[in-house]
DNA sequence: ATTATAAGACACCGTATGGTGTCGTGTCAA
DNA sequence: TTGACACGACACCATACGGTGTCTTATAAT
């Protein structure tokens, strides 16, 4: 019952590079009609339209009519879930940390402290 | 010519539920064989081994071979793409932030105060 | 009133994806 | 040495995906 009406998988959503750009444009403008999006890709209308639909069901993105076009902003924070994920893995991806994070786990293992 | 030898996209290999699942088991285990990945899952080992077979061509994971086994680990280091990628994003997602930065592009683009 | 623009809806298409099953081979165990 | 096991390499298949083009409708401009 939350804000979010993600109906499709965040992660999918941004596994794409043109979803991605899409992202960083309307990071940039506050609000983008369809076509002026559209100018900026080398593929047709149809097509970022259905990217902008993904983004939509992944809760990335919001639309309102305007006159006769359509007006795309961007809602970031369902990132949050891709943010804490990556989180989790930081810790590996530092020699120092992954140490220090296999002493624990010794320490945990065998609290009598024997070290080899 | 850095370490990482990835020829496929790293938020490509994330997108997928079962490889997030195979990156978890692999968090917690050192190394894995893939006979006991595959009995983590409800399909067959060809398909488990295609899973690795996309997050190796991402870099996110290494492989040996052991007598008869293939032994798998972790490789999180390209995973920081996807942190540097959604950290410039956590902007967006706090109230606050939000209004502070309208509030500096609105300032940047009517410096007479003329707000309506 | 007419015309141009913006976009939704839809049909269509080639290819990538995610799964299957099978066969052959190296390795460990009896 | 025989058999079971772990795996790679294929061939195969259904469906999802990322694109196209066309038609129609609502709106804006002239």
């Amino acid at each position: 019952m939350n804000e979010n009406n993600q109906s499709r998988d965040v992660f999918d959503a941004i596994a794409d590079p043109t979803r991605r750009q899409l992202i960083r444009l309307l990071s940039e403008a506050e609000e983008l009609p369809l076509h002026e999006l559209t100018a900026q890709f080398e593929m047709g209308r149809t097509a970022v339209s259905k990217h902008l639909a993904v983004l939509k069901e992944a809760g990335l993105v919001l639309d309102r009519r305007v006159g006769r076009e359509t007006r795309f902003r961007l809602n970031a924070s369902p990132l949050r879930e891709i943010q804490d994920w990556v989180a989790f893995y930081s810790k590996f991806w530092s020699e120092n940390l992954v140490r220090l994070s296999r002493l624990l786990e010794e320490e945990e293992e065998e609290p009598n402290g024997g070290l080899e």
